[in-house]
DNA sequence: AAGACGAAAGTGGTTGA
DNA sequence: TCAACAACTTTCGTCTT
């Protein structure tokens, strides 16, 4: 379904996604691509942090609906999530020229074995086998859980390293393909829990964080701590909050750092009772079970996390 | 009736010997 | 490898709005 035209049609408008980096102004995570200026700006600022995004786009302007839904770039951008980044030659199967005259039999039988042989060199070799199954399981599971392209780049990314340190052997593809999800979220500061992959994916848990392990240890990536800020964005959406109310949920976690009251706490926990704690400031209340199933914990733990913090940092909240 | 609160027991993961 | 430990979860009864 998520064909070409579909895509050029949401390049159409600014393009809401997250890059690695946070706004080096102001720290907020919701990221902008406007790729009529080729610019990424702050959500949340409107600082322009870089100028030299590409545009995978169109090619063409277009000054009717018909030219809209024509134009396209010379071939698909390429892209890591398909097994031959979407650069392959296909050799077609009906037997006939450019033209539509049929072939004769001697061309015909030359195109039949270069398409043997394309063949043979494309996915049946091992490595492009696994990877072509790979890239469709990341085609599925990134859609299912609505991660953006560019995490979805790095993902096959990951991918790609792990298979050529030979990672994946011995275990299945469809874990390692989660791992290398899991993974990339974390890298560009988008968390999701281990436990909302897990399910989405058939292979267990338990294998996913194996999967997992095994690739931080044996790649060197270094993937950051996951910051209680990093979740806001998300949960904030999911709660239907304001950008206000987020920000002030910004400004509590950041106050409750500062006072060390963070150091081994949940991320997610924290998170959750800073925008419950924004919700009552803002006068956008949300029950502290709504924001419990946000983040995907208990009630108890974001009680726990409001006391705290209203207690320790003097908070005065109306109830 | 729904939401908030708190206590107590249970659970999975980390740490240090 | 194992036990101790802190944080989190589950469950349940009570209080407040």
């Amino acid at each position: 379904m998520a064909g070409e035209a579909s895509g050029s049609k949401t390049t159409e408008e600014k393009e809401q996604s997250l890059t690695l980096e946070p706004c080096p102004e102001c720290g907020s995570t919701v990221i902008y691509r406007d790729p009529t200026r080729g610019e990424i700006i702050c959500g949340n600022c409107g600082i322009v942090i870089s100028e030299r995004y590409i545009d995978q786009g169109p090619e063409w302007r277009a000054f009717s609906s018909e030219e809209k839904e024509g134009r396209s770039r010379v071939g698909a951008p390429t892209t890591f999530a398909m097994h031959d980044k979407g650069l392959s030659t296909v050799i077609d199967r009906r037997d006939i020229d450019v033209y539509g005259n049929k072939l004769v039999p001697s061309r015909r039988a030359q195109i039949y074995r270069l398409r043997k042989w394309q063949i043979r060199s494309m996915v049946h070799n091992s490595v492009q086998r696994n990877l072509a199954t790979a890239m469709s399981e990341l085609d599925r599971l990134t859609s299912q859980l609505g991660i953006p392209r560019d995490i979805k780049e790095t993902a096959a990314i990951i991918y790609r390293k792990a298979l050529e340190r030979r990672l994946v052997r011995g275990r299945t593809i469809d874990g390692v393909t989660a791992a290398a999800v899991y993974l990339a979220c974390r890298l560009h500061h988008v968390p999701r829990a281990l436990e909302e992959i897990a399910t989405h994916t058939h292979a267990g848990r338990k294998e996913l964080g194996r999967s997992i392990r095994l690739i931080l240890h044996t790649s060197g990536i270094t993937i950051p701590r996951p910051k209680p800020q990093d979740f806001i964005p998300r949960f904030g959406e999911d709660l239907r909050m304001s950008v206000n109310s987020q920000r002030r949920a910004i400004e509590v976690i950041d106050q409750a750092q500062a006072m060390g009251l963070t150091a081994g706490k949940d991320p997610t926990g924290m998170a959750a009772a800073a925008l419950y704690i924004a919700g009552l400031i803002e006068g956008e209340r949300r029950t502290q079970q709504e924001v419990a199933a946000a983040a995907h914990i208990t009630e108890v733990t974001v009680r726990n996390r409001y006391k705290e913090m209203v207690q320790r940092l003097n908070l005065k909240v109306e109830v």
